[in-house]
DNA sequence: ATTAGAAATAAAATGCATTATTTGGCTCGG
DNA sequence: CCGAGCCAAATAATGCATTTTATTTCTAAT
């Protein structure tokens, strides 16, 4: 009962030894990746709700490996934003916090924002080709109710945009802030999807056109209209600064001393 | 005590057995993080140079424990951008690349510009005060040229007036930034810090006035008179993008490779 | 009798000593 | 002079021991 409604889990990551005439494989280099990588996707997909507690142990039985690379990869997690824990106690996947999340949404707008302008500055006939690509799989996916494919489209898509503005830091601030983006709220949400495919439109219309401001407003709208799905499914207040809060863990991984 | 100076690194910290009584003391939780301060207050303060590679079993024994506290803390450097390595290769402090720390900046000016952005706004009387306090120990360390004393309160000063911003995330992305930004090239200089004076009080005025605008200029000014120190020091090309070069790597002399 | 406080206990994380893999250089053979 | 294969060094993984935290239980006082 504890991992297994989906096939992939069952097996987590196979014997090391592949056939290696496939190089494409997801052969990963060491353990520390392969529990990364299982417990991301878990995360993710939702098998591990928010505030789960992720026991070192019981991960390392589950996945037949010892505790050692299961606690760097919690480590990385953490720094990801994936989970919080505190020494000694353990690590938590990271329960939504409103404050905080209000401050991801900012932080999203701003750093995408950068991404978009150098996006739209750089682009080639080529990188448009590849974004309409994912574009129309997000598309496909939607219509088909594929729910799981059209999350893997919708990340490619971002992606795959954002690639092209080469600015490395940027992204991976970005991802972190993905992280801890209360998507599983969004994604829950019937009709969303559906808006999505529309917002992806004008974006990457714009984005082909030139279209500077048109391609950073396309964004903006984008990633509000996902916030107003949050704002509706939590029930939190109306415009105004979110008084009112959850906050229910410190959320201080590093540095919280022992007397405070 | 985060940035100190060189007498500490012979003795990194004194054995676990210290006098209890102590509360306030720097007594850390896990050795963990009592290797992760020590390397990064080492790295930061020079002692490691740009490129020195960092052994697992060189620094448990100079540290006195075993190595998988250095090997978490080193992972933890890693996230955090202090240095920089690959599976079975080993860490190395992070190099100097010029691209990399083009983008840094602007990710500075961005996010800190948020900072100061919020800070001037809720900034009270008291938080104005200790602000203030670090400015004159950051001036008076400079005034006595000791150059330690004046990287700890220069530290401070910025981290207190971004800690009265309330904006967790940005600011823990500051710093990953800070780590990455080469402080190193700019503490050389001679005259920097005395200029880096003037400029600390005019963003300090700025904010005891209310004065958003300056705030966000002085804090602009700040930021790329330091940079243009970096320009300077290492023979970067004017004013225009810096599209090329520089990626000087010390192995090959000048020796020309045909491709790569 | 009920509850506050302290001590014992159980559970889970951190740290250590050791073994197993990987990498890069070096030698030996072609 | 170049390449395949061995050797040394460093990292990754394992299993066990230690330390810390949280819970439970026992005692004592109101």
């Amino acid at each position: 009962m504890f991992l297994g409604h989906q096939a992939s889990y069952e097996i987590p990551f196979g014997r090391s030894a592949q056939p290696e005439g496939i190089t494409g494989a997801v052969e990963y280099r060491t353990k520390e990746e392969q529990v990364a990588d299982h417990l991301r996707e878990a995360i993710l997909s939702g098998h591990f709700p928010r505030g789960t507690r992720l026991k070192q142990a019981e991960v390392a039985k589950t996945l037949q490996i010892s505790i050692t690379p299961v606690r760097e990869a919690l480590k990385l997690l953490e720094a990801e934003g994936y989970i919080s824990g505190s020494s000694y106690k353990g690590a938590v996947v990271a329960p939504l916090d409103v404050a905080a999340s209000v401050e991801t949404l900012n932080l999203r707008i701003l750093l995408e924002g950068q991404l978009i302008r150098h996006a739209v500055e750089r682009a080639t006939t080529e990188d448009l080709r590849l974004i309409r690509g994912f574009a129309d799989e997000f598309a496909e996916a939607v219509r088909r109710k594929d729910s799981a494919e059209a999350r893997a489209s919708n990340y490619r898509f971002h992606k795959q945009m954002y690639a092209t503005a080469n600015l490395p830091q940027t992204l991976h601030f970005v991802q972190i802030l993905w992280a801890r983006y209360p998507f599983d709220v969004i994604n829950r949400v019937e009709g969303r999807a559906v808006t999505a495919v529309e917002e992806h439109e004008e974006l990457l219309r714009a984005m082909i056109e030139g279209d500077l401001a048109g391609a950073m407003l396309a964004l903006r709208r984008h990633i509000e209209a996902g916030w107003a799905t949050v704002k509706d499914e939590t029930e939190i207040g109306g415009d105004h600064p979110p008084a009112v809060r959850v906050r229910r863990t410190p959320r201080r991984g590093k540095e919280d001393k022992r007397n405070e």
